[in-house]
Parts: C-alpha cells; sequence; structure tokens
DNA sequence: TCGCTGTATTTGCTGCGTCAAGCAATCACT
DNA sequence: AGTGATTGCTTGACGCAGCAAATACAGCGA
C-alpha cells in the first residue's frame, strides 16, 4: 500500500478534513483556476496563440505525420470533442490545420499541422516556456519534481 | 534561498525544459483540466450545488456574522467581480444568499448567507467531501502534504 | 441489397467567465 | 460646499467549453 498507509483514506466518509487537508485542497483549488489564466494572459498579451490552441498544434507536431484523428486529438488535449471540432475550426480557418478525412475510416477525419501551423507554434514556444517557467517550473525544486509527479499522476487518473 | 539551488531557475531562458519537467507540466496540466469536472459531475449527479456556488457559500459561511463584501468574495473565491455578481444573483433567486448595502460605505455591498443557503451548503458538503476525498485526497499520503502545499503554495501566488 | 446497430464527428443550446462601459457614491482638494 | 478623480459594483456583449441531440458512415445479418 505504501502511500495509502497513514491514515488519509476516507477514514469515516463523513469526518471532516484535517488542517493540512484543507490548506491543501484550497490551495490546488486556487492554482487550479489562477494558473490557466495567467499562463493564458501571458500568451495573449505578447500576441502568441492561446493556451488552447498552442496544446493542440504541440500535440500534433509530436504525432506521426503531423496527423491526429478529432478523438485522438480531444484526449490528447484533454478537452470534449465538440470543443475540440470548434478549436480545429478556428485554426483551420487560419490555415494553421489542415482536415483531412480518414483513410480507413469514412466516418474519421485527420487533423493535419500545416508548415504555417508548425510556425506558429514555433513562435509561441519561447513565450510558453518562459511563462511555464516563471509561474511553474522556478517553484519546484528538482528533487520535488518526481515525486510530484507520482501523485499528480494518481489524481489524473482517478476517473 | 533553500528551494531555489538546485537549477530550477530559468537556466538559458530559452533552453527546453528536461523530461521531468515536461512530464511535470503535462500532467499538471491534466489534472487543472480534469478535477475540477470530476467533482463538479459528482455534485450534479448527485443533484448538490455545483462547485462555484458551493465555494462561494463555503467562504460566506466561514465569514463573520455569514456577511462578506462583494469584492472580498470575488477575492476569496478567486473570481471576477462581474462573474461572482452573477452567482450571487442566481444564489439570491433562490433564497440562498440575501444582499444588504454596506454600512460604512455606501457603494459597497455585502452577500448574507440565509438560513436556507446554510442547509443547502450542508446538505452538499458531504458529496463534496467524499468527491475531493476520492479523487484528491485518496492519492496523496500525509506525509507529502507539507511539501505539495509549499510549492503549491508559491505556484498560487506567483501572480 | 436493405435495414439495423454502433461509432465518429458535428451542431444547437446553454452556462459561465471575461472585458469594457456605465452608474453611484466617496474622497481629495479648493 | 463644489468639482474632479477614484472606487465598488452591475450590466451588456462576447467567446469558449460542455452536454445532448443530430448527422454521417461502417459493418453485419437477413
Amino acid at each position: 500500500m505504501g502511500y495509502m498507509t497513514s491514515g488519509s483514506v476516507s477514514a469515516m466518509p463523513d469526518e471532516p478534513m484535517s488542517a493540512a487537508e484543507e490548506d491543501f485542497v484550497r490551495t490546488l483549488g486556487r492554482v487550479m483556476t489562477a494558473l490557466p489564466r495567467a499562463v493564458d494572459h501571458d500568451m495573449a498579451r505578447s500576441g502568441r496563440l492561446p493556451l488552447s490552441e498552442y496544446t493542440t498544434l504541440m500535440h500534433l507536431s509530436e504525432a506521426d505525420g503531423r496527423t491526429l484523428r478529432m478523438s485522438e486529438l480531444a484526449a490528447a488535449v484533454n478537452l470534449s470533442l465538440s470543443g475540440m471540432t470548434r478549436i480545429v475550426q478556428r485554426l483551420e480557418g487560419r490555415g494553421l490545420v489542415r482536415r483531412a478525412k480518414c483513410d480507413e475510416d469514412g466516418r474519421g477525419w485527420n487533423a493535419v499541422l500545416t508548415d504555417a501551423g508548425l510556425a506558429a507554434l514555433e513562435e509561441s514556444w519561447p513565450v510558453h516556456l518562459a511563462s511555464v517557467r516563471r509561474h511553474v517550473l522556478d517553484h519546484v525544486a528538482d528533487e520535488d519534481l518526481t515525486r510530484l509527479i507520482d501523485v499528480l499522476r494518481r489524481i489524473a487518473s482517478a476517473g
């Protein structure tokens, strides 16, 4: 069990949180609302891609043939299918992404990163990196990183 | 300095992240989008207050005289003034909150938690607690809590 | 081939949050 | 007191994201 041995697992289901737990949850809430806004703000300030578009293009750039099915893309960015549809529509309108019918499955659509899209991504990259460094990485010690990743991963995959 | 000594502070501003940093940032992003949705979903599923309203009422319930100025409330919940205006309007419409002109400053308005509001809050409390436990606290060991709080607090207050 | 069921994606509707503008009341200075 | 600047909050217009209903296609059995 390991990480479960110190009483943090739903002892009495209705027992209130400890002071530390309370503090943790509230601070996490604060981070969750404030941080994306802060990074997004930095991007907008410098005329770069908003976070949702940046992340979308980033995942495309990492994919084989710069291509991903809509559903894969949505899952990667962790967005609803419909949300992804609209983002890709926006990006397509600006020529950063192209759409192509899927060969193996006529129902499917691929989003393909264009050269212009790659350029926009590369242009936004330094701003994004600097923002993330300033808001996040500068506050985390390297020794803590792996442990934190571990915790976050468990939270992320709790469904 | 302490936590800053291990190279995590913007070494060369344009240098890419390390693998661990990358991993951390992506997983954090995943948590930030998935977690509020998951908790909100739990609340909706059981017919309880949505997260934004729950948090608003919670802060009111903790305040002196169950009363807070609009601006204080917005700051506590970490929301824009206008967003808070609308939430309080909704809550007022359902009788969970009452509004009163501020005594010391005629421009100001107070939001006051009503008995019905307190009841709704208490009714939602167990569901919220259970959801938070299941999605968050069950995955964090007590020993890690203080360290995590420390990191999150620095991130939260980075502006 | 004709349907029928299931899957991939899009569209309609709605809620929520932001920014910009507006209104009201207070404050600072004369 | 009187005028102008500032503060506290609300309103209007807008954009983004989610859910649920609609559409398009696949694949299988009669």
